[in-house]
DNA sequence: AATCAACTGCAACAATGTTGCGTTAAATAT
DNA sequence: ATATTTAACGCAACATTGTTGCAGTTGATT
């Protein structure tokens, strides 16, 4: 089994996640560790962070990718399965950790994963517009 | 204001997506034009296409982008808020035109779009793998 | 301190999408 | 039927995003 490291480039990578309150695109890390490392070395650490569950990847509406960091606070067998908000405004993508919607699936059809996004005004987007 | 012309690539993308039930990538729409046309005036015909709402946009869990007809059957009011469901054995995507999500939002937040995915085994390869 | 393999940087590549520009052709008017 | 207008096209060039191979580096363990 293979064994992960705790490296400068990784804990600098968890550190902006630590700060951000929302999702981070690779392109938004980059920026954030002014050139601390390698492009590639961000996305082999994106890599090993969602390997070890500590990170989930997100697909925005528009097909750009964003990660966050996972909440497991609520729930020991940890699951994906929450939905996200994105702001057509400031672009921001957040977790809605509790919004979980209910369905009715037609039969012969194998649900395993679901993914969720919702888009229209944030918050904050909403009141600075009135 | 401008008009769109029918033209023959545009007609030839159109039959396509009319004989295919489930949705498709840029790609999977260049390899069964047999390059009738370039690769280029396909995105300007998907790009067309989509703000004339004759298709739409879904993008994948894994990022990937496909497109399907959009089905105006049913409300005279158009609305994408329909559910997709993506394959992961046969990476197939199809319109759940009737699966339609209930959920709770917090406050403060205006919800204009919403794109709900929903991933594993569709009717086929949920059968083959018995 | 020595060892081992996970990790990194670099270069090169692949896929996907965009832009500018000169040319072609669809729709309309003549 | 022909001329006109401009949407649409092909081509080339570029931008972005993500992947792979490999030699060198460094973190964890003995």
């Amino acid at each position: 089994m293979k064994t992960t490291r705790n490296t400068a480039a990784k804990t600098a990578v968890l550190e902006v996640f630590e700060k951000s309150k929302t999702a981070l695109s690779h392109t938004e890390i980059q920026k954030q560790l002014n050139d601390i490392c390698d492009r590639v070395t961000i996305y082999r650490i994106l890599d090993r962070l969602m390997n070890d569950d500590i990170i989930h990847k997100i697909s925005n509406l528009d097909g750009t990718v964003k990660y966050a960091k996972c909440n497991h606070s609520h729930q020991r067998v940890h699951i994906h399965n929450h939905a996200h908000f994105s702001c057509e405004n400031c672009h921001e993508i957040t977790c809605l950790e509790n919004v979980k919607p209910s369905y009715i699936m037609p039969h012969n059809y194998k649900v395993k994963e679901i993914n969720f996004t919702l888009s229209g005004l944030c918050p904050n987007c909403l009141n600075s517009n009135i």
